[in-house]
RNA sequence: GGGCGAGUGGUGGAAUGGCAGACACGCUAGUCUUAGGAACUAGUGCCGCAAGGCGUAGGGGUUCAACUCCCCUCUUGCCCACCA
């Protein structure tokens, strides 16, 4: 008794450790490429395998893929799920700093680690196709793809300013300073000089943004990359310098400036240069030489923070020199000021401030005259602005008076300047090229030579990977070069075109160019002799569904996109696009407790009452004793190490379980939503697992194997054995058994639907509602053996269930389907067809409204005419009395919804 | 300041023009139990004894019908932010 009791426990340890392995011994996730089933490509973001492994957080993208990936193998797709790992990289490279370690023994533990972990919830991974961008037989490919840029002129070393982070001492990419900041460790990003190589993005900015109306990504991904990316239409417009300001003797090119609003030029009373730009010093008069200086230098200080905060004042200096404006011959002052940025358009731009916030303001503060274009209406003057006039009104100046202020005089005033001579149309963009080089010893070198003969020298193919040498000491120096150069015998080398000495490039590649193709990668990951095999690529890609966060909308996801179009020109791959579908799941929040930050009361203020909470911060697990537990401030924050709030997948499977961990994930809310970790939704999702366990294992004994051809026989017997006609013409199933069947069948359809549609939350609650109709039945059964309807009914969903929880809870499924005397795997079974008829309904509900508000409601066959429902409508007891005296104006009949009564 | 999204019971959420609150948490009562943080049963938007009324941030509009579509306001989350 109690051994049978034992078996029917839910044993989840022991059920998951048993499939894991099985599904491992059998090789059940490995694929082949080709067959005649359709392709389907999954994949997550590749993920850098940190040291405190994933959280239940990390589960929120890895289950719905998976999720989603074994369904479509059930509906007969060939499935690549691949996984690998991120592994160059600052990341890596500061925690094994921090712990004293060698990055390249360190990164594989955390690896296994994650893959462990990985298993653990259940995830159908092809293992056989991980990758590592850290190990030599990738990275090889990172350089031959770098020197593929290089050949087609997209990569290139110049010595400009460049973002540099002082505490990773490293440059940095445009898109890795956030708010003026480092993105990784927060620190204000300084300006410094340094040679650095760019691949050349910009040159696809155009091709980058038309490439995102052919993608099915969220819009606000897209949008946010069009941003980012940033095109701007207008005009270089050139003001010749005031014959004055030329220093004696010497022609002084004309200063060449962009706008967006050229029609707007009649308005330009000064110039303003980027402190920067190349032509101040030569136009500063001598008396105002020392005051500019000063300028140029406060300005270079500056960190980008300070720089680019927009609510600060206007600074700005008066060169003293003047500048011709060409459509009126007027001489316009010429300023420098830190709000003009050299790296944009020309560096230098014509001031506007009738028309602009930000010259307006800078004419305010110098006293520079306003000069209005538009007007919206007459009692408008210069004098009474009190900030920029945006669009609106018509041209009051120039030739162009009475021309609304919209595009359409912007376009015809580019013609005019470009035949005049005054200027041209002009796109600019604000994507900068994207910056690689990292002075940092964990990434992939860069496969260049520099020679004194030949200068920047490629190192050629047959010479790959250029390997990274194994150090004692790989600390950033912070001297603007990597440590490989201190390592004599990696620097020192022979030119491969001349043979001389010559040095090798000490810089190495920042992490996102390994991320750029990973992608390819896995169609072919062992490839020894090319990056990736065509026939592989052309069969599994692109991307059907690629998974991961949002934070990477304009970083790794632009320069992924970039490679793949760079690669497609090459003719490497027929596709541009890496990633047909995009979807971005929710963050993880925990309830965490901390403590509220007051604002410091100011010297001379009265400490009246509380001060006002300035801030919250987080208690760290080791801070949770400096503060008694009745003052700690609870708040839902990101689930993460550094906050002390982490709920592991290792805790959660060893108490409840991975298929409950699924569940619970799935259930809680949309996908992409954030979404809070309870202990009670844990709890649910786990009593949710038991009971489906218990009911299944239940009624497991009435379970008949040959139910599918038994089922014409149980409408026979109960034909020929119930002797009145009303038996006799009875369907084979009772009515509350074929409630349960078309429930049933409805299921399978939502059940499908859902995961399609990456709608788990319903789905999972379909299978509960599923369940409580199931469970009323077994318990309407009162343990009495059911009768051969029942037993076939019972049957049919015995073996529908496990299939249908076989994407989602994949263990409890193999279980259940081996408890059945089936063999293999529940996802190497066909996904279960719903029958249309089994799932309509016979009986429907109306709606009986009057006037739009519920009144009643009329249960009538799925077939019953309008005419019939309209008229058992007007029949209805409430309608009747409600309706009384009144005049039925009008009658809408939805067929099978409602019918609305229009009365007054 | 700009872009994108969101606002529904005590809570997470469901319904995307047609029965508001599926499913779940919590709560209440009961059954069974030595016990229960188990299981099962019933109930649970608000007001009201009831009949009935009210109700999807607030206001207006379109419609026979609005959580859903349109306009305005408020609140809030994320991203970008002196790019001429």
């Amino acid at each position: 008794m109690t051994d049978d009791r034992n078996e029917n426990r839910y044993d989840f340890r022991a059920i998951e450790a048993k499939w894991q392995q099985r599904w491992e011994e059998a090789e059940l996730f490995r694929v082949r490429d080709g067959g005649d089933r359709p392709k389907f490509y999954g994949l997550d973001f590749f993920p850098y395998p940190s040291g405190a492994g994933i959280s239940v957080g990390h589960c929120r993208n890895y289950v719905p893929l998976d999720v989603a990936c074994r369904q479509k193998a059930m509906l007969g797709y060939n499935v690549l799920h691949p996984m690998g790992w991120d592994a160059f990289g600052q990341p890596a490279e500061n925690e094994a700093l921090k712990r004293g370690r060698n990055p390249k023994e360190m990164v594989p533990e955390y690896a296994a680690n994650y893959k462990r972990q990985l298993k653990l919830v259940g995830i159908s991974y092809d293992w056989s196709r991980e990758v590592n961008s850290s190990q030599p037989e990738y990275y090889k490919w990172t350089q031959w793809l770098f020197l593929l840029l290089y050949k087609r002129g997209l990569a290139y070393r110049a010595n400009t300013p460049i973002n540099w982070c002082p505490v990773d001492k490293t440059g940095l990419a445009n898109e890795e300073v956030v708010n003026g900041r480092c993105w990784r460790c927060d620190t204000p990003v300084e300006k410094r000089p340094m040679p650095q190589w760019y691949f050349k993005i910009t040159e696809y900015a155009d091709r980058l943004i038309s490439g995102l109306d052919t993608i099915q990504w969220p819009e606000g991904i897209k949008q946010q990359q069009r941003e980012w990316i940033g095109r701007s239409d207008g005009a270089e417009v050139d003001f010749p310098v005031a014959p004055q300001s030329a220093p004696p003797g010497e022609t002084v090119a004309p200063i060449r400036v962009f706008t967006t609003r050229p029609d707007t030029l009649w308005g330009a009373t000064f110039l303003v240069l980027a402190p920067e730009h190349s032509l101040v010093r030569m136009l500063t008069r001598p008396d105002r030489r020392a005051e500019v200086e000063e300028y140029i230098e406060r300005a270079a200080r500056e960190t980008e923070i300070e720089r680019q905060s927009a609510d600060r004042t206007k600074t700005g200096v008066f060169l003293g020199a003047y500048a011709v404006n060409p459509v009126n011959g007027e001489e316009v002052p010429i300023w420098i000021a830190d709000y003009v940025l050299t790296g944009y358009g020309t560096g230098a731009i014509m001031a506007v401030p009738a028309h602009d916030q930000r010259d307006f303001e800078f004419a305010r503060k110098f006293d520079i005259p306003i000069r209005l274009v538009y007007r919206t209406s007459q009692d408008q003057t210069e004098e009474s602005l009190t900030e920029a006039l945006p669009v609106g009104g018509a041209a009051v100046l120039g030739p162009f008076q009475g021309a609304p202020n919209d595009k359409s005089t912007v376009r015809k005033v580019i013609a005019y300047l470009e035949e005049k001579g005054w200027g041209q149309g002009r796109v600019n963009f604000r994507l900068r090229d994207w910056l690689i080089s990292r002075q940092r010893y964990w990434g992939a070198p860069i496969p260049i030579v520099h020679c004194g003969a030949c200068g920047t020298v490629p190192v050629p193919e047959d010479q790959l990977p250029v390997a990274l040498p194994d150090v004692e000491k790989y600390a950033p120096t912070g001297t603007g070069e990597s440590p490989l150069a201190g390592i004599p015998e990696f620097v020192n080398t022979t030119c491969p075109q001349c043979g001389g000495p010559a040095r090798r490039e000490t810089d190495t590649m920042g992490g996102f160019a390994c991320s750029s193709w990973y992608f390819l990668r896995f169609a072919d990951p062992h490839n020894g002799s090319e990056a990736f095999g065509r026939e592989a690529v052309r069969y599994w890609l692109p991307v059907d569904l690629y998974v991961g966060g949002a934070e990477h909308a304009v970083m790794h996801l632009l320069y992924a996109r970039f490679w793949t179009k760079v690669m497609h020109d090459a003719r490497l791959i027929d596709f541009d696009e890496p990633f047909q579908r995009l979807r971005n799941q929710g963050m993880l929040l925990a309830y965490t407790p901390g403590r509220e930050v007051r604002a410091e009361q100011d010297q001379n203020g009265d400490a009246e009452g509380d001060a006002p909470i300035e801030d919250w911060k987080v208690l760290r697990p080791e801070e949770r004793g400096s503060l008694p537990e009745d003052q700690w401030i609870w708040r839902w924050v990101k689930m993460s190490k550094s906050m002390g709030n982490v709920v592991t997948p290792d805790d959660m499977a060893e108490k409840y379980g991975a298929d409950s961990l699924r569940f619970y994930g799935l259930f809680v809310a949309p996908f992409e939503e954030t979404v809070q970790w309870t202990d009670k939704g844990m709890e649910a999702a786990w009593r949710f697992a038991s009971r489906v366990w218990r009911l299944w294992t239940e009624l497991r004994a009435y379970f008949h194997p040959d139910w599918r051809t038994s089922l014409p026989a149980v409408a026979n017997a109960i034909a020929s054995t119930a002797p009145n006609s009303e038996a006799q013409r009875a369907p084979e199933m009772a009515d509350d058994e074929r409630k349960l069947r078309r429930k049933l069948h409805q299921t399978i359809r939502k059940v499908g639907e859902d995961i399609e549609n990456f709608r788990f939350n319903t789905c999972v609650a379909a299978l509960m509602e599923f369940t409580n109709e199931l469970s009323a039945f077994r318990n309407s059964l009162g343990g009495n053996d059911p009768s051969p309807s029942q037993t076939v009914l019972v049957s049919e969903i015995l073996e529908t269930l496990p299939l249908l929880l076989s994407p989602i809870a994949p263990h409890m499924a193999d279980e259940l389907w081996e408890r059945l005397d089936k063999p293999g795997f529940t996802y190497r079974q066909p996904w279960p067809q719903f029958d249309p008829q089994a799932a309509a309904e016979d009986e429907i509900t109306i709606v009986v409204q009057i006037n739009g508000k519920l009144k009643d409601r009329l249960t009538v066959p799925i077939d019953t005419p309008s005419e019939e429902i309209e008229k058992q409508a007007l029949a209805c007891e409430k309608v009747v009395s409600e309706l009384n005296g009144k005049t039925i104006r009008k009658v809408i009949v939805v067929p099978g919804k409602l019918v609305n009564i229009v009365a007054g």
